[in-house]
Formats: C-alpha cells, sequence, structure tokens
DNA sequence: CCTACCGATCGGTAGG
DNA sequence: CCTACCGATCGGTAGG
C-alpha cells in the first residue's frame, strides 16, 4: 500500500496500545519498536523519547474530551439536555476509546513534573465545565444538588469506570450505557435528598 | 519504645505508601528499606518478594472490603437500607483508605498471573455483593433498574473515584461524601427511567 | 542486619 | 534504519 513509511502517529498508536496493556514503565522501546516493525533505537527517528510519546497521549486524550464537551455545551438547551449530553460524550468516549482513557488515568504519575502539571490542569478544565453546567441548573432550580463539585466527581468518576469493564462484545452496547449513565445522572441531579440523617444507613438500626 | 523491632505489617505499610505515591515498578526495595529504617537486602528477612508486598496489599484491601459489604448485608433491613449501608461502607473505605484503595486499582497489570487471577476473583465477588442488592430490590419493585449489572458499576465506580481525589482537610467530610453518594445510589435506583430516545442528549435537537 | 556483587534490563547515543 | 554499546538501575543472593 502507498505511504506505509512509519509516522509519529502509528508509532503513538503501537505505544497506546502497549502503554494499556502492560503499563508505562514495563513497555520498553524494544516492544515499541517491534509493535511497527523496526529496532528500538530507530524509533529516535520518529519521536523523540518514551516520556514524549506519553505526554503526546495523554494531552490528545483530554483535548478530545475537552472538545467533546465544548460541543455538548455549545448545542444550548436547557440544563437537563446540556448534563444530558456531556454525560453521554464521557461516556461515549470512555466506551470508544478505552486505551487512551485508561492509560490517561493509570499514568499520570508516570509524568515528569512539567508535563504532570499540564496534563492536570486538562483535567481540572474539564472537570469545571461539568460542574459549571450542574451550578446553572441548580442556580436555576431545576437541580437540587448540596454540592455541585461532588455531583460533578461522581458522575464523572462513573463514566471513567466504564473504561475499565466495556467490552465491544459484551452484553450493553455503547449506546445503552451512554444513556442508562445519563439516566443516573439526573436522576443523581434531581432527586429529592433526603433531609436528615434519621434513615441513614449506617446507625438507623441502632 | 518497646517492640520496635520490624515486622512484616510495619514494612508492609511503608511498601504502601511508596507504591501509592510514586508506583510499584517506580519503588525499589532500597526506598521501602530506607522508609523503615534499614538497608535493601536487610528486607528480605522480613517479606519473601517485592511482588509478594504487593500481593498481600492487595487481598488485604479486599477482605477488608468484602468484610464490610457483608457486615452491610448482615444488618438486615429492606433493600433500600441495604444498599444504602453498602455504599456508605464503600465509600467510606475509599476515604479513609485512600492509598490501599489507589494501589489496589492501579496497580492491578502488575500482579504476576497467578495472584493477577485470585485478586480480580475476590474483586468480582464484590462487585456481585452490591449487584445481589441491586437484585433483590428490583425483584421487589422498590428499584426499578434495566440491567442490576450496570447500576452495580457505575455505583461502585463512582465510590472508588472518591480515592483519588477526597482530602482529610478538603471541603468535604467522610460522612458528607458517604451519604451524600447513598443519595445519589438511591436516586439511580428509584428514578423513573425516561421511556424512549425521543429526549436523549445526543440527537434531539436535529 | 550489612557490604559486595551478580545477572539482567533499559533508555538513549554513536556512528555508520 | 541498523548494530554496538554506554551508563545507570534494579531485584535478589552470598556470605558473613
Amino acid at each position: 500500500m502507498a505511504g506505509s513509511s512509519l509516522d509519529a502517529t502509528t508509532v503513538r498508536d503501537a505505544a497506546l496500545k502497549l502503554f494499556a496493556e502492560r503499563g508505562y514503565r514495563a513497555t520498553t522501546m524494544t516492544d515499541i519498536g517491534a509493535a511497527v516493525g523496526i529496532r528500538g533505537p530507530s524509533l529516535y527517528r520518529h519521536v523523540s523519547s518514551k516520556q514524549d510519546l506519553l505526554v503526546s497521549i495523554m494531552v490528545e486524550t483530554m483535548r478530545e474530551l475537552i472538545a467533546g464537551q465544548r460541543t455538548a455545551a455549545a448545542a444550548g438547551g436547557d440544563p437537563a439536555q446540556v448534563v444530558r449530553r456531556m454525560v453521554e460524550a464521557h461516556v461515549r468516549f470512555h466506551a470508544a476509546h478505552r486505551e487512551q482513557a485508561f492509560v490517561g488515568n493509570r499514568e499520570i504519575d508516570n509524568l515528569e513534573p512539567p508535563n504532570r502539571e499540564c496534563v492536570l490542569r486538562l483535567r481540572r478544565r474539564y472537570a469545571d465545565g461539568l460542574r459549571a453546567a450542574i451550578a446553572t441548573g441548580r442556580d436555576a432550580s431545576v437541580f437540587k444538588v448540596a454540592s455541585d463539585r461532588l455531583a460533578a466527581y461522581a458522575i464523572l468518576d462513573m463514566g471513567i469506570g466504564v473504561a475499565t469493564w466495556f467490552r465491544a462484545d459484551g452484553p450493553s452496547s455503547v449506546d445503552e450505557v451512554a444513556y442508562t449513565y445519563a439516566d443516573y445522572a439526573l436522576a443523581m441531579l434531581t432527586a429529592e435528598t433526603s433531609p436528615g440523617t434519621a434513615q441513614r444507613g449506617g446507625t438507623a438500626a441502632l
């Protein structure tokens, strides 16, 4: 096939797969080279370092997530509709790009200081996007949340988990999971919260 | 102080802290030794290998989680009460033992084959515990979930996330998070699900 | 519990 | 894009 010469994207895809399978530290440049048909040292013709490979994977992942969230926010609609779209986009990404999401969440500590702060900043921006949408709904009295921060974390973390167990050939389709999780998010945001601690689980029976 | 001689537990605690901070592979036996005041090679007087340290940490973590869940199940009450107690115990553990939970979720792939399967079996048993409680509530028509599996994953993953962001000196107390997340879980399980796809987020505006 | 050290591995460079 | 190789690191053992 024409254009079969290696480019940085091909190498990055191979590295992503290996990082997801065995972890960043357990993956060697020799492994990545073998995955694209060359020797380890030859990789330095296409990428500057192993660390750089991880950085570009993680930054790209956050860019895609943020772009999807922005599109959801820009589409308009009431707060419930906006949150629904954000959650669906979030879940869809984690189901369709499991490896990216998985590596993005597990290898943060393997990012060297300057790069780590950069990625953490992007993550914070992403979380703040959902948080703002929730706060808007609360201010408009359509959501009843005690803490927009807690609600955003709960919804985001629930979707992040999808990357760990979702299988394309499993019992649930991407759509099913996306719709169900959006329902869950809306249920969390609109439910009446129990007023006291009387009926809490921990001590009610005592 | 009396009894200041090293035991396996002290070493394990030091290893846990280091594994959580910098990851299993990035932690050396020299590091762990230094944390308890001895040289790397001397550790082999107390533990059999670095891998064994990771295994015992992860198995112990799952045992504690399962024990907490069993206690919640054994306390009785209606399905809502049981799920509430399970979610609160789950969240409490992830907030109070962040390092254990964090390592338990990130280092699974660094477990060698025989050990990994053992830990995965324990994780499955734990997930099945919540799933069964949800199924009981659905069969009794107190919960309205399309999939007990999806609901259990969503609730568990939301709690697992607590280990990544919770700070004892942060804005939310353990109780607050535990109660709020239990409310979220019950809201998810008892909400009316939207009947069709007409008002879904993805294509409604088209 | 220590020092000395083995055997193996790895990221990256040199020099074609 | 390759081979040869450097410099550094690491888990674990030997032998006190």
